[in-house]
DNA sequence: CTAGGGTTAG
């Protein structure tokens, strides 16, 4: 009967909320009677089980009784391996704060935490006090200790760790040589892998993945049929390399030859149908899946997110939720979910998720915060944004840019201009996104000399601007009146213009009551989309102003003609 | 217990 209890409370996907229910009336009913040890057997023999449901039974169990050091390991360990390695260090560093003696299981499994996260400080601490507690010889918390160097990309350390192994087994070696290959030395991970005395899947898998990364292609093929083991990791890792290139097609002629795909091989190619906007074979794809699970619905409502299709990506996520599918949402999905609901100007929905976030009790990370600060900010609430800004635990060139487009979009240049000087101060890159957001504050402020200053500095910084970026200075010319200047600035594109390019000559002209560039600009945007009105009547509007009715006239009955009809003033800020 | 292949925001 406990055991049943138990059993569905683990099975279930649980909320924050829910589990604290469950946790309350277990403590007072009488589950109190489990020995900690059993439960911790029962737990590691459960396969099918919430983690936030695991956290809660570590609580249990520390209110019954106080648990032994090998409960603690259990838990550790547990947590470290199904990705909570927060959580799992904090309770290493807990369990030490009790006075426990941590068991190896224990401190590799803290070790890999610490690896997995970056806990540079946290690392270099459990490697001390492993030193102190005389643990130096297990060969489980060397090769953590290895693994930990080559992760915070230190070599040295790492090699000296390594070198005083007494004792060596695979991984041991396939952590040295992963760290070769962070490093970018492929020549010297192929001398190291050479001298591995038992090598299998894993370490011909670790080179793969460095040909992968390095970006030759023909050399990855190479390498692949010459290995003489393979799995299914190692066919994952040539068609996510031809992926991260951009050669989808390769990608997918392997994808269609491999006899046998799991989850991953999925969704390494929806990810990278979404990376170059073919959303159609995404979507074909994720449909063919059997068991699509979180990391599934993470990459598809991604890709629609990414590819403009707000709409579906809200409506693939109600499916997610509604549909029986019994899959919970992370910080991941919310994340997606939030740049849609930015892109469609839904506040409500905003404020909506901010509950859901609580509610679920998933933590608030920087992914989410960018999003959130982009909705925010969009929506007029620049404090919020800013509030989020500040929080944030690592300050990026994604963050950066939604913050200096939110200041732009909201009046405040002088806010967007300190924020990129504070931007290079801090020695982050800017890219495409940051000079949008830069540009735009000139824009709307009407300072054209800084702002063609700023659209020419771009190339010193290694970006090249994009037909964006010429739309936005097009705009900030035109509407100084600088019509010349702005079409000349077209004529010099590199590229072809689109609507946005011409639509904001056409738009500077009607402010200006120009004809000469007007036509010029109009007659580029009947071409490009000819189904658009607007396009008619903002001519017609200049050619009325300077007097020359009969071509207004005629400009209107050619809408007449065609059918088109005033498209009804839509605004992003007003809910469908 | 420690190693390779998956999703994330402008």
């Amino acid at each position: 009967m406990l055991v049943h209890t138990l059993k569905s409370f683990l099975s279930n996907q649980l909320t924050i909320k829910q589990a604290k229910q469950i946790h309350a009336q277990i403590l007072i009913s009488s589950l109190n009677h489990l020995q900690p040890l059993f439960v911790h057997r029962f737990l590691l023999s459960t396969s099918n089980y919430s983690t936030i449901a695991y956290l809660y039974v570590q609580q249990i169990l520390y209110h019954l009784q106080k648990p032994d050091a090998f409960s603690w390991g259990c838990t550790v360990r547990f947590l470290s391996q199904h990705g909570q390695f927060e959580e799992a260090f904090s309770l290493y560093v807990k369990m030490q704060k009790l006075g426990l003696y941590p068991t190896t299981h224990a401190i590799s499994s803290a070790l890999r935490s610490c690896a997995r996260t970056g806990g540079k400080m946290g690392g270099i601490s459990i490697h001390a006090q492993v030193h102190r507690y005389g643990v130096c010889n297990c060969v489980f918390v060397q090769t953590a200790l290895v693994d930990l160097y080559t992760k915070l990309a230190d070599m040295d350390t790492a090699k000296r760790v390594f070198d005083e192994m007494p004792e060596k087994n695979v991984v041991s070696w396939n952590s040295i040589l992963s760290g070769h290959l962070k490093a970018g030395n492929l020549l010297e991970a192929r001398r190291v892998l050479d001298e591995i005395p038992k090598k299998n899947a894993i370490s011909w898998n670790t080179i793969l993945s460095g040909y992968a990364k390095m970006g030759n292609m023909d050399q990855m093929l190479l390498f692949f049929q010459q290995m003489p083991e393979k799995n299914l990791a190692s066919w994952n890792t040539l068609i996510s390399g031809y992926v991260e290139h951009g050669e989808i097609e390769s990608a997918r002629s392997f994808f269609d030859m491999m006899h046998q795909r799991n989850n991953v091989t999925w969704i390494i190619m929806i990810a990278g149908y979404s990376k170059c906007g073919d959303v159609k074979s995404a979507r074909e794809l994720f449909d063919k899946m059997r068991k699509k699970d979180l990391l599934a619905f993470n990459a598809m409502i991604s890709c629609y997110a990414q590819n403009s299709q707000a709409k579906e990506a809200l409506k693939l996520f109600d499916e997610m939720l509604t549909a029986g599918v019994g899959i919970q949402p992370d910080g991941v999905t919310l994340a997606s979910v939030i740049s849609a609901c930015s892109q469609l100007g839904e506040l409500r929905f905003g404020s909506w998720i901010e509950s859901y976030i609580n509610k679920l009790g998933i933590q608030m990370d920087d992914h989410m915060a960018t999003a959130l600060i982009d909705l925010y900010a969009k929506c007029g609430n620049i404090d919020k944004a800013y509030s989020l800004f500040h929080g944030l635990r690592k300050k990026d060139v994604v963050a950066y840019s939604a913050m200096i487009l939110g200041c732009a979009i909201n009046g405040k240049a002088v806010d967007a201009i300190t924020l990129f000087q504070r931007m290079v101060d801090a020695h982050i890159q800017p890219n495409l996104a940051t000079f949008s957001g830069l540009l735009t504050a000139y824009n709307h402020t009407g300072l054209v000399e800084e702002g063609y200053q700023c659209f020419n500095s771009m190339k010193d910084n290694g970006v090249v601007p994009s037909t964006d970026h010429y739309a936005i200075m097009v705009g900030l010319l035109g509407r100084a009146g600088r019509l010349e200047d702005a079409y000349k600035l077209i004529k010099s594109m590199p590229m072809k213009p689109h609507t946005g390019v011409w639509g904001a000559l056409l738009l500077a002209c009607s402010l200006h009551d120009n004809v000469e560039f007007g036509e010029i600009a109009a007659q580029h945007c009947f071409e490009l989309e000819p189904g658009t009105a607007g396009y008619y009547s903002l001519l017609a509007n200049i050619y009325a102003s300077v007097g020359r009715w009969s071509d207004a006239t005629r400009l209107r009955k050619n809408m007449e003609r065609k059918k088109l009809a005033k498209v009804p003033g839509c605004s992003w800020t007003e809910s469908a």
